[in-house]
DNA sequence: GAACTATAGTGTATTAATTACACTAAGTCA
DNA sequence: TGACTTAGTGTAATTAATACACTATAGTTC
């Protein structure tokens, strides 16, 4: 079967940065090609968008196609057209990112992945097609995000503490944060409340737990 | 000439949100559609892309068909996909916007437009395909941006008065500004100086003229 | 040419937001 | 039970944002 225009058209991808923090790491979701251009080498996840889904469909398959998870935060990132960015043929690729809970981390194979592996984000390999500079917009959108929504609840697991709040900010913002402060600002948000109960973990005092009121809202603050 | 390909594949359009300020008000530019689909509707300028430029390209030359200006602020805006927002085929539009300084408004019909015309964002007509949504999502993203960044200055013409660029200021924040605040902030930026020039214009005194000292510039504050 | 009108231009006091900073609490483990 | 480790808490100082009203200078009118 064959499919003929009047005028070249190029093909169209979405391929999605798919976040997670685990071990004290964000790490991001790569697949190990399996087919050529870049057989063998590690690239964001993706595939061509079906004719009758929208992009954010698209995405959204792809995602769970991947991870398994459905539901989590997804957005648009920017849409990367160089004109040799696929040594095949023109393919215009819509990228997006996504965040999971560091609680919902099932992973499934898909078919065209030899491998699935999450990656802290300072310990990339070398990345497929132009997916290294991807990666980079996203992690740039996700750090300005940080600071004026309350994207990073969409990181946490159900019950999480207020220093696992915290570090999940330093580790996206690289930066130190005030502990006093940054209590006194997230709970100023009203947006999360406690659970009554409590981690206790290690030889020290246990934390309270918290919990995100209203999961799937994602306020811009200020 | 025909193109065939073993799987389906969408059209790429990129279509642009061109605006400018003109007698106190903030304007974009429409063109009336000469064929089908929506024929005689307004639209966005836009068109394919051409399988060997990069979508900024694209949307360049598309933005300097319609109105004869290069160099201007253009930046991409986000990418509408919808199945069905194309009745002839499946079309993905990556959606753009540009600023045009007032004094550079020489307008240039292209050939596949019966009409070109700017429209006052609050006098807009019925838009062709999902272009009001577009414009829409343009319009939220101008006006985010006036808060957090210097893009202002790329609608401003060579030289202009500090209560011309407030006036701009209050067209797309939509709330008026205190004109003491207002000066103090933006002189504090350190962006622009005065030409030495003056304005004189009306019964009342004169206003001094600025520059923009870096004019390619566009610099996220704060 | 004096009075009128319209916009340009200027500073300070108040309030709100952000930052800096250090000790006590409550567990585990040796 | 003492040592260790992370949790949890409040206040003062600094900085940023806001509110606010009068004088300056041109053109126009009478």
């Amino acid at each position: 079967m064959s499919f003929s225009y009047e005028y070249p058209h190029p093909a169209v991808t979405v391929d999605i940065a798919i976040f997670s923090v685990r071990n004290d790491t964000l790490k991001v979701l790569l697949i190990k090609r399996a087919l050529e251009p870049f057989q063998g080498e590690w690239a964001l996840p993706g595939g061509f968008v079906a004719m009758d889904e929208s992009l954010e469909e698209a995405a959204r398959r792809e995602l769970e196609e991947e991870t398994g998870v459905s539901g989590v935060y997804l957005e648009q990132l920017y849409t990367f057209g160089q004109p040799d960015r696929d040594p095949r043929e023109r393919v215009i690729t819509v990228a997006h990112y996504a965040l999971i809970p560091s609680d919902r981390l099932e992973l499934r194979a898909a078919t065209d992945a030899e491998g699935v592996s999450w990656f802290g984000i300072d310990e990339l390999p070398e990345l497929a097609f132009d997916h290294a500079a991807i990666l980079r917009v996203a992690l740039q959108r996700l750090a300005a995000k940080l600071e004026y929504s309350t994207i990073a609840f969409q990181l946490m697991p159900e019950a999480f503490t207020l220093s696992e709040l915290q570090h999940v900010y330093e580790l996206i913002g690289r930066s130190p944060i005030d502990k006093r402060n940054f209590r006194k600002r997230v709970l100023a948000l009203g947006l999360i409340e406690e659970t009554g109960d409590e981690k206790r973990e290690g030889a020290h005092r246990p934390a309270k737990l918290y919990r995100v009121i209203d999961r799937d809202r994602v306020d811009v603050i200020k």
